[in-house]
DNA sequence: TTGAAAGCGATACCAA
DNA sequence: TTGGTATCGCTTTCAA
């Protein structure tokens, strides 16, 4: 059997409630004494308080719930690691979800959150538009940090988001000045948050430097290599005509980036192209590529930051917080 | 309030036992009248049983704990995806922690997922010998798989690996083949088992074929894009003399070719490289990268598999599997 | 088929 | 400073 707090008050000769009181670190209600000779017994059994009863009895459980909708976007671990990191910082442990881009996984996750009772939840939505599920969070009380995506008709507790429409909006207009004058842009899915502001930037570019919106022009991937890379052969294919390329993330870049290659496209004195996310492939690539840096570490940090505030009870001043981009100029671009 | 079995017991007009004999779909012991009716009142109240108060009872969490070094090394987020698809089929949850390389770490986990009744441990130890801390999951009964890396002196319940010594002695031989006699070997921390493994089958190579070792050939890394690039300058800066390379994975690899690539040798006409993984960025490096595949999905699969059996109280018939390497041969050999 | 009550392992309140 | 005991929300055994 497993040591439990009964058989250390045995052991030690006084009461549970004692036990409990040393095992909190309780300033008060125990002896030195006492207290010394608890936590020596505490100690040689290697005693670990069972933390499922500790949750039923205060409701709190110490865990935290990340939803996430593509683990193997090298986006989204770089994001795990700052969040766990300052999640353990503060004595959290993180249960992910990866919802493979499937709002049935999601709401399963959120399920099963909600079921272990997590203390809070940190969420990167695979949809746009809250369901019935994102309400859920808020009837039982877990507060809830949007990070990176924004999610409309959702009372969220909190957001952490990234100033997308001006990271687009700089790097269309890097590209302008560079004398290109047709820009596609592979954006992510339709209709998520961050795909519609990116769009928006661009726009703004393009309007602000007196250029076409040209529909043709844009591509919609899903943030994965391929994606990219269809993107280009379509256009190719389709016999569209263009001198630079601006991707929604690194991922669908280097995607494209192939593509163009194939094409026997030189890059960047012919094309040039710019990626999203600076993850740490993009110094490797060939060329190295020229991208938007996102602050990909500090983003979860702020969000376990907010997370933590929320669960204290605390209410924030700023409800959410926009970072903002850095365009890092390497060798896709001239 | 959160709605308990006991509101749903008294909406129901029924005893808490009645309610629970529903919940865990227990065939009988309920009138086929009275399940009608109370299901149809946990649905509408959208009622979920607290997973803490249920655990604490069945002394089962339904929940998995997983423990890896680095997330943010490619190889890993796939074997996460494989073991948290399977363990989700299987009504699992994981928890996932990441370890920095972080002996301390890795015991905190441990000790974690201990206080948190885990029913099973998935381990990708940072280290090759076991501590005390490892043992600690079998005096608390928790079943554990190793995976991908095994552990000296651990009375380990499981582990599925991967044949690294023949792994690297089809690639080396292939390079051998080539006509390569001075073949340098970028190995991970000298210290893991897969690391000892590889070196093994690189010599067991060398020998066959009648090539001398030269241990100035051999460099240590950490698995990371730096510490290859790191390691081909400094057998630059040695004025060491080769003519292809072996890396213990993908990443690596790819800092190698970067720094190859500086030093303006040509890939893979002056200098040959095999990789390790096959993760899905060797297919667009520049060029395209010859590896060993290592099925990631399979060993994460199979992993589970092997943990819910231990869960399950089964013993295996062969407490560790090894799976095998297929060389696939891109653009970065001849 | 159903319900009453004990028990799981902690915390927290109230007395002593 | 201590201990006794109720309590948290479930499951499980035993009787009815």
């Amino acid at each position: 059997m497993r040591v439990t707090i009964e058989d250390i008050a045995r052991l030690a000769g006084v009461s549970k409630a004692t036990v409990s009181r040393v095992l909190n670190n309780k300033s008060e209600g125990v002896g030195a004494e006492t207290r010394k000779r608890v936590q020596k017994i505490i100690n040689d059994h290697e005693y670990k308080p069972n933390l499922l009863a500790r949750g039923i009895v205060t409701s709190k459980t110490k865990t935290l719930g990340l939803i996430l909708p593509d683990i193997t976007n090298p986006f989204f671990p770089e994001l795990i690691k700052a969040i766990e990191d300052n999640a353990h910082k503060n004595g959290y442990t993180v249960i992910i979800g990866n919802t493979d881009f499937s709002l049935e996984k999601e709401q399963n996750y959120i399920n099963t959150f909600i079921a272990n009772r997590v203390d809070g939840v940190i969420l990167t939505s695979t949809v746009d538009d809250n369901s019935a599920i994102h309400n859920k969070l808020k009837k039982y009380g877990v507060p809830c940090v949007l990070l990176d995506r924004a999610m409309k008709n959702m009372d969220y507790d909190a957001g952490v988001f990234f100033d997308n429409e001006y990271a687009l909006y700089i790097s269309c207009e890097y590209l302008i000045k560079h004398g290109n004058k047709r820009i596609v842009l592979i954006s992510g899915p339709p209709k998520i948050s961050t795909s519609i502001e990116r769009i928006e930037g661009y726009r703004m570019a393009l309007t602000q430097y007196g250029l076409e919106h040209n529909k043709n022009l844009i591509k919609y991937g899903n943030f994965t290599i391929d994606s990219g890379y269809k993107a280009i052969k379509e256009l190719h294919n389709e016999g569209v005509d263009f001198t630079a390329v601006l991707a929604a993330n690194d991922i669908m870049a280097i995607g494209a980036i192939k593509a163009l290659k194939e094409i026997r496209y030189k890059i960047p004195d012919q094309i040039e192209v710019i990626g999203f996310d600076n993850i740490d492939f993009a110094e490797i690539t060939d060329p190295p590529l020229s991208t938007i840096q996102q602050p990909t570490y500090e983003m979860g940090r702020k969000a376990v930051e907010f997370l933590l505030m929320l669960m204290d009870g605390k209410t924030l001043n700023n409800k959410h917080i926009k970072l903002q981009p850095r365009l890092i100029c390497r060798s896709t671009t001239r």
